[in-house]
This record gives C-alpha cells, sequence and structure tokens, in this order.
DNA sequence: GCATAATAGTTGAGTAGTCAAATATATGTC
DNA sequence: GACATATATTTGACTACTCAACTATTATGC
C-alpha cells in the first residue's frame, strides 16, 4: 500500500514542525488560509481543502485558536457560518515553520520542482498534480 | 493535501468491504498473505508492508485471530518470532471480499490496467509505481 | 560462556481523526 | 408568514492507529 507509505513517509517527516509548536495538519490550515484571496476561509470549505470531515476541522482548530493562531470572525449575512482567520501570531508562526517546511520539502522532492515556488509549495504542488 | 484526499478517497470506498466483516487493513493483509510464497509472514514483515508499526500489526492482527481469519505459528528455530497464517476462513473470507475489492476498484482506476490482474491486484500495482 | 547489545512482539497511554446525532440558522414553497 | 428541507458547525462515542517502555529471546565480542 504504497499511497499511505508515502503519506506515513511524509507526514512523519513534517513532524520535525512541532519544534514550532505546531503539527503538519495545523501547517496545512495555515498554509491554506495564507494563500486564500481574502485570508480567511470557512470551516467547511477548509474541510473540503484538507479532505478532513467538519467535524475533524472543528478539533483540530479548537486548540489552534486557544493558542491565538486563528480567530474566529462571524458572517453578517449567513449567522451559521463562522470565518477561520489567521492572526498575526499565526502568520509570525507560519513564517518560522515554513523555513522548516521547506527544509523538509526539499529533502523530499527533485531540485527542478522548487525553482518557481518554495520548496514547500511546490511539494503540495506537486502532490496535487500525482493523484485526484 | 492531495495524498491524504487520494487515501482517504481510496479507503473510504473500500469501507464497502466491512459487508464481509472486514475493514480495509484487514483486507490489505489477507492480500500480503495470500501473495506471499509461504502463506505466512512475520508480524515485522507485515508492519513493513503495511507502513505500520508493530504495534498496530499487533492490534490489527488480535480481532482477526479472534474470529479465525488468521492464525499463530511459531518458528522453531527462533521463540521470538510468530508468523501470521491465513487460515481457511480466511482464505475464503478473502476469496469474497476479493470480489467486492475488485469492483471498487475498477470504479477507481482506468480498464487497460486491469487487463493483465484482477483489479485489487492492479491497483495495488498501481499505487506501488506510483509513488515510493 | 558471560555480559552487552540487538531484535520481535506486546502493552499503557495518548492522538487524530471518524460517524451519527444534535443545534442553530437559512431557504423555498404554498 | 408557517413548515419542510437544506446547510454549517459542534458534540459524544468510538476507531485506528502512534510512541515509549517493557518482556522475552537471540546474537556478538571478548
Amino acid at each position: 500500500m504504497s499511497l499511505a507509505k508515502a503519506q506515513a513517509a511524509v507526514s512523519r517527516r513534517f513532524d520535525r514542525l512541532n519544534m514550532h509548536g505546531i503539527g503538519f495538519t495545523d501547517f496545512v490550515i495555515l498554509y491554506i488560509l495564507q494563500e486564500s484571496p481574502d485570508g480567511k476561509l470557512r470551516r467547511k470549505d477548509l474541510a473540503e481543502k484538507t479532505s478532513l470531515t467538519a467535524s475533524g476541522i472543528t478539533r483540530l482548530l479548537l486548540p489552534m485558536e486557544k493558542t491565538g493562531l486563528i480567530a474566529r470572525e462571524a458572517n453578517e449575512r449567513d449567522a451559521r457560518v463562522s470565518y477561520v482567520v489567521m492572526t498575526e501570531a499565526g502568520r509570525r508562526i507560519y513564517e518560522e515553520a515554513k523555513y522548516t517546511a521547506d527544509a523538509i520539502a526539499a529533502e523530499l522532492i527533485p531540485a527542478e520542482q522548487f525553482k518557481k515556488y518554495s520548496a514547500a509549495a511546490a511539494l503540495f504542488k506537486l502532490l496535487g498534480a500525482v493523484i485526484v
């Protein structure tokens, strides 16, 4: 089961991110948020982009909100949705973690791939290109 | 994170296997056992082939042993190892589940790939070829 | 041949999610 | 504008693992 193997290997290497106090999935959340045009997304959309369930997102974001990496913002038109916005602290941690993530990604992927992007961004794009 | 997405999608579809009383990972175990030359493997080797930890294998095999899909066999030379062998019941369930797995795999992969093998075998080989 | 290190497997405690049900709000229909 | 239906999020109970520490056994250096 090489898919499982690849994913296990990739996310295990990214465990080094916990030196910034965040896990692999937290980093992915910050990455997605920082990439999104308004810098905020509905929980639903984060769920889709990460392939987690809405429930998983709730549980993942809870500690991130407590430690102040992200914050909650209401939607004026629809009281059901609560946006997830990156805080200043979140952005700072993301920038720090990006260096680590880039180093890890550089160990994982061939050199030509990350001329244009940061290595981490390239890795994500590469994975996106390979499957599904 | 498309790797995670792909894996989530694949293993979620294989949830249909629980109509045979087994999960996706149990099926993978049976598949690996049935493919192995002697029809038996050390727990260690199963761990490596599935990318699980030895501990995960212990926990996975426990119920499979209870329901009689696999059995335990000692190694005469080395008392530390315990082989995992497929039982008759295990082989029967595997053969049944294979039809379901093939049907699922056929929905997931392009047609030319499974001329030679069963669709499930082709899927596994394909995944193996793509990454790692 | 004895001490030290290495290997196979299991166990306790914890983590990262899942699913199904509940809650709150929005939308469409009549 | 009330009622049924749909959508976004949260919660409780559970599952499928992981890691670190342990037990039992085997291999190695001296």
